[in-house]
DNA sequence: CACAAAGTGTAGCCTTGGCTACAATTTGTA
DNA sequence: TACAAATTGTAGCCAAGGCTACACTTTGTG
């Protein structure tokens, strides 16, 4: 059995990555809403406290996915877009599927949010399958 | 919006008692098969340190999951047991649902595992409806 | 312009969940 | 029984992701 498809090596790894994707995503939604992101934007977005969302962003500017001066706007970099346009399509399908299974969308939002990392390529693909046969009905 | 809907919130909360959740099932699930559980077990069966496991079972032990001696097996609470089996349903039914989806076997265990803790009540409902109507083809 | 408010940064602390290295205990067996 | 192997425990380290308190910038407005 490989290291990956250990269970529960899968999803350590998955949680690794889960914050990178969350914030991707929110600087992508919130650069699209109102121009610009800032902390406090993320801040009232996750519900934490702006000195939480200051080390993340460091740390993803480290990682490469986040571009930020001292006291400046949060953005993107190629990478990270990259990642939120990937992340937030995984979130769209998820959603979606749910919404398409019967559930309330208040519900299959917050659903999504939690499942759409730990959600494999196969399992995405027949989630959109399912919303592509009976989901525009 | 109830601090319980708000998504990241949720997630967050669903984050802390993951580990809980994923001990007592392992737990039950090893001293069904061999009889008593033993620190080795579960570093085996999560591929981690017998150090990991020590702490953590001794934090579940503070928190009234698992009860425990030194030098002893590990065993469930009643409060453990009950988290252990309420677990191993939802796991059951989120691994049942994938296959009768469509997922592979191997993809929907991996998948099942990393999805288990942020699935709603409503969503399983859901879930269970489907395998009934459609999984026992 | 000046000052208040809003937004950020920094220091320092906490818990969780990882690890290695080494000590101690239990268990199995020659 | 005594020793080796297996199992656990303990010390001490690290990173991630939370927080409060306090300092510093930026921004907005009288």
């Amino acid at each position: 059995m490989s290291e990956n498809s250990r269970p529960h090596v899968r999803t350590r790894r998955d949680h690794r990555t889960e914050t990178a994707e969350d914030y991707v995503e929110a600087v992508l939604q919130v650069i699209n809403e109102r121009g610009v992101c800032r902390v406090v934007d993320l801040a009232k977005r996750f519900a934490v406290s702006h000195v939480t969302v200051t080390k993340t962003v460091s740390r993803l500017k480290t990682g490469g996915y986040l571009a930020r001066e001292l006291y400046g706007p949060i953005e993107l970099t190629r990478k990270g877009r990259r990642m939120a346009e990937a992340s937030m399509e995984r979130h769209r399908i998820v959603y979606e599927f749910l919404v398409a299974l019967g559930i309330t969308s208040s519900t299959a939002e917050v659903d999504a949010e939690g499942m759409e990392h730990h959600v494999s390529e196969e399992t995405l693909a027949k989630f959109k399958e399912f919303v592509a046969a009976r989901g525009g009905k």
